[in-house]
Order: C-alpha cells, then sequence, then structure tokens
RNA sequence: GGGUCGUUAGCUCAAUGGUAGAGCAUCCGGCUCUUAACCGGGGGGUUGUAGGUUCGAGUCCUACACGACCCA
C-alpha cells in the first residue's frame, strides 16, 4: 500500500476532521424511503422548476460533484439507478454547507429532503438533512473513459461494476440466467439437490483434477470434475427428476472458454433418453433467453441467432463427413485416421488415440461452423464411457452436445444403466490411463456396486453456465461472465 | 508450451534516442440551477522489475513478472 499517496492521505485528512467535529464517518444504519429510479418513474411527468409534496430519503454513492459558491450539486447512485442532490447555504447552516461541499466522490451518503425538479430540468433532492455513510478513502476510476485496463477489471471487479454498466448488465444477466433455468427446471417437475464437491474418488468427465487433503480423516480428496456419478447414486435412490447448480473444477489451461472453475447445471430424468433431454434442452434455453431478453432471436458476435426451437440435430460421423471429408466409420484406427488427415493434408494436431483424433477433427473442423443452435449427437463410445450404446450399432453411443454460435456448451446421453457394461467402460478406461492418458476415467467400485442395486432408463443433460451466459449477454471471453475469473496471483501488492 | 502486442501520475491516454506531458481526479482561490459545470493557480512520476548498449534510454537490446490476443 503507497501510504505517500497524495489522493489516500488528502481523504485520510478529510476523515479526520469528520471524527473531530464528533460524528462517525461508519454509522450503522439509515433508513431509506426510496431508491433513485423509484423517484424518477414517481415523479416522471413534475414539471421543470416545480416541487412536489413529496418529501424523500435516499443513500447510495457519490459519483460527481459539481461546487457552485453557494450552491452545490452531487450524483447520488443506488441500485437502482441515480438522482441528483442539491445543497444550498440557503437551506443548510453554514457548517453543514461547508461539510457537504467537501463530500468526496466515492463516499456513501444519506440524504433526506424534498424532491423537485430544477429550472434545467433535472430531478433533485433539495437536501434539508444528510449524513456520511461510508467514507472512501481511494478514489474512483475516471467518470468519463471508465476502467479500460482488463487486468485491472478483473482483480478489481468491484471498480469496473462502479465504473462500466456493461459489467453491472453482465453480472444482472447472469443472475437472471441462473435464476430463469430454476424456474424452468421446478416447473418441469426437478428437484434441487446438492452433492460433494470433495470427493474421494473422481469421476462423470475426462478431466485432470485439483487434489487436496483432509486432515482430520488423514485422507486425499478430489475437487469434484462433474456431479454426474452422485447424481446418478440420487436416481438409484428413487429421485426421478432431479438437478445441481454448482461449481466444478478442472485442473488445466486458461482460455477464452475455460476457467478453471466454472458452473454447471446438470439435471437428470428418469426414463427419458437423450431425444427428450434435446427437447428439454431446447425449450430450457429458448425459455431463458424469453424472460432475460423478451425474445428468443440473439446477436452473439455479430451472428444473428435463433433460439426457438427445434434445433437442428447433426450426427457426428456426418457432421465431420461435411467439414473434412473424412468418414469416421471408414476409418477404424488411429493409423488409419491419420493416413486419411495426412492424405487431405488437413492442419490438424496429432492426438495419442483413436477417440481424441476424432474429438479433435469436431473440435477444429466442425465446432466453429455450427453457428445455429445445433446438437450433435451419436458420438464414438470410446468418448463416452458414461452413456448407453444405440441399440442397432455398438461403437456410438445415445449422446449429444448443443452449439450456438461457434462454442459447445453442454453434454447430455441416455445414461448407461447396465453394470456389467459400465464396468468393462471403466475397466477400458483403466487401459487407456496406463497407456498414459491422465485424463481417462478412474473405475469407481462404490458407484458400480450402486449401479448394480438397479438405476432406471435415465436422460441425463449438463450445460455450462459461464457459456451459457456468455452466448445470451454476447460476451466473447468466459473471463467477462466470470466475476472473479482465475488470474495468476500478483507478487506486490496493489 | 510457442508467437505477437501491451505495462508511463489514482484513472484514461500522449511523448524522432536529447528538459516526462494532457484530460479527469486531487489541493487552493472565485462562483447560489449545475450536470463531462465553468474560470484562475498549485501539487502529484524509481516510465512493471533487473541488467545492458549509449555522452544521453519511457524510447534500443537481454532476462524476468503480469495481462490480452493468436497458434499448438
Amino acid at each position: 500500500m503507497d501510504e505517500s499517496n497524495l489522493l489516500r492521505a488528502e481523504r485520510l485528512r478529510k476523515l479526520e476532521a469528520w471524527r473531530q467535529r464528533g460524528l462517525d464517518p461508519y454509522p450503522r444504519r439509515f433508513a431509506r424511503t426510496h431508491l433513485a429510479q423509484q423517484l424518477q418513474e414517481l415523479f416522471r411527468d413534475l414539471p421543470v422548476g416545480a416541487d412536489s409534496q413529496t418529501s424523500a430519503a435516499l443513500a447510495g454513492r457519490i459519483t460527481a460533484r459539481r461546487i457552485m459558491g453557494g450552491a452545490a450539486f452531487l450524483d447520488l447512485r443506488d441500485g437502482s439507478g441515480r438522482i441528483q442532490i442539491y445543497g444550498t447555504v440557503d437551506l443548510l447552516k453554514p457548517e453543514e454547507y461547508e461539510i457537504f461541499t467537501q463530500l468526496d466522490i466515492g463516499d456513501f451518503l444519506g440524504v433526506e429532503g424534498l424532491v423537485f425538479r430544477t429550472k434545467k430540468g433535472e430531478l433533485s433532492i433539495r437536501t434539508e438533512k444528510f449524513t456520511l455513510l461510508a467514507k472512501a478513502l481511494r478514489p474512483l476510476p475516471e467518470k468519463w473513459a471508465g476502467l479500460q485496463d482488463v487486468e485491472l477489471r478483473y482483480r478489481q471487479r468491484y471498480l469496473d461494476l462502479i465504473a462500466n454498466e456493461s459489467a453491472r448488465r453482465i453480472a444482472l444477466m447472469r443472475s437472471r440466467i441462473v435464476s430463469a433455468m430454476r424456474r424452468f427446471l421446478e416447473s418441469e417437475g426437478f428437484l434441487e439437490v446438492e452433492t460433494p464437491i470433495l470427493q474421494p474418488l473422481y469421476g462423470g468427465a475426462t478431466a485432470k483434477p485439483f487434489t487436496t487433503y483432509h486432515n482430520a480423516l488423514e485422507t486425499t480428496l478430489y475437487l469434484r470434475i462433474s456431479d454426474e456419478l452422485y447424481l446418478k447414486r440420487l436416481i438409484i435412490g428413487g429421485l426421478e427428476k432431479i438437478y445441481e447448480i454448482g461449481k466444478d473444477f478442472r485442473n488445466e489451461g486458461i482460455s477464452a472458454k475455460h476457467n478453471p472453475e466454472f458452473t454447471q447445471m446438470e439435471c437428470y430424468w428418469t426414463y427419458a433418453d437423450y431425444n427428450d433431454m434435446m427437447s428439454l434442452t431446447e425449450r430450457m434455453v429458448s425459455q431463458i433467453a424469453k424472460e432475460v431478453l423478451g425474445s428468443t432471436r440473439i446477436l452473439y458476435q455479430e451472428h444473428e441467432i435463433d433460439l426457438s426451437p427445434p434445433w437442428r440435430r447433426l450426427a457426428l460421423r456426418e457432421a465431420i463427413l461435411a467439414e473434412s471429408n473424412i468418414d469416421i466409420e471408414r476409418c477404424s484406427t488411429l493409423a488409419d485416421l491419420r493416413a486419411e488427415i495426412q492424405k487431405r493434408r488437413l492442419k490438424i494436431d496429432p492426438q495419442p488415440t483413436w477417440g481424441k483424433q476424432v474429438d479433435e477433427l469436431l473440435k477444429v473442423f466442425v465446432e466453429p461452423k455450427l453457428i445455429e443452435p445445433t446438437f450433435i449427437i451419436d458420438y464414438p463410445v470410446e468418448l463416452s464411457p458414461l452413456a448407453k450404446k444405440k441399440p442397432q450399432n455398438p461403437e456410438v453411443v445415445e449422446r449429444f452436445e448443443p452449439f450456438i454460435g461457434g462454442m459447445e456448451f453442454g453434454n447430455a446421453f441416455s445414461e448407461l444403466n447396465d453394470p456389467i457394461d459400465q464396468r468393462e467402460r471403466f475397466l477400458a478406461q483403466e487401459a487407456m490411463r496406463s497407456a498414459g492418458d491422465e485424463e481417462a476415467q478412474i473405475l469407481d467400485e462404490d458407484f458400480l456396486i450402486a449401479l448394480e442395486h438397479g438405476m432406471p432408463p435415465t436422460g441425463g443433460l449438463g450445460i455450462g453456465i459461464d457459456r451459457l451466459t456468455m452466448i445470451l449477454t454476447d460476451a466473447p471471453s468466459i473471463r467477462e461472465v466470470i466475476l472473479f475469473p482465475t488470474l495468476r496471483p500478483r507478487g506486490d501488492e496493489m
């Protein structure tokens, strides 16, 4: 902390002066009668230059000041909006007015007075009483250009929220999106549950975990990479329609689409399959858009997109065939696949396994093209150890991922409920792990025991809340929709 | 992991290798309807960090830190 900072020293001086007058710069409470926006609407028709009959008490942060001798104007912002505060020597005692003009931008202030409209047409409060509610010791970002430095915007998000309307908008929208999603799921009869984040064994997705240690139990625990295996245990327990919204943690790289901790909604629906989950996804996303944006038509990164159902359904094999001219069913080994890639001189990273190579083809050639809402369906069994096989083709599972704006934002399948098949899939994953694939899933005996008690046919769906929020708020980076994105800690103090 | 770009006052930004500046904010003075208030004056800098080249470095070179974007 820079003690020599003159701006801060100046405010500390004012703080001391305030105390010397016997006033508390950090008092307890303030009784508000109105919010700023409320008054703006209530007195929309108050004529220019006219007084109302209403006295109001408001509280908020001072965001601008205009002092002009015997009269002074402050801008006060509360959670609802902004209103102008007028103070004058005519109404305040000389020493009160003196203090009034010495308030700083950033201070929290409570004001009481008559609501009126100035001769210049601005709805204002004519201050009769005022109270400092919290002194600010550091200056706010510049009032006109705001806070531009992206690093500061992420590290000190509170300043971003104060200075930038777009940051406030996204924070608000995210909250409304999650709220609308809960309402939708509740209305569909889903029950909200909570499952462990600290797990003795992680599973349900292909990812590396964060590892931690519980001292009293003297055991290693992992931060969950997905909710899946616990939610299925609840399905086995007889909870027929359930969902969970919470954080998952994946120990991997950071990008515009990836944050190490992210929020996911997972829901499970007994006696449903992946077709039902597709329908649920379409209806849910379009319903959320309607509630939050008032329309199913959105603009995402220059693309006009219509979210109304039904969405396009496209088999993974067809999609890859169309975009890279490779038929993955005719290339049953990694060597075959690589030969085809080489033959076509495709610019793509070599992957260690057939499945990962297929996944890479999807990511590189197909995903960027999926602007309109699309379900890519029917994935290779190798990539999907928890999904049920298609009856006609055991190499393919009933699985889909939804895409909008060139971005995958979920994952769903007809859940595998055959415990024998599930054990074989786990064993196949273990074999891949032994062969060096760190992300391969781990056999979970406790889960297999649960499955052997019988799990009904079930459809499961996961939706990335961060990605969905990006899509609905037109955000180019996941860091814009996460209030405090993961950053490398800074060595020095600020 | 690689490449490119960025880091200058609290904030937003300038500055051919030659005296580090502006606007906002802040302080002092003036001003009783301003609203990016206005007018006059002042203070505020280890130019991200550490080295190097040079008579002289914000500027050129090297390394490092943090961030953004692109690639893998």
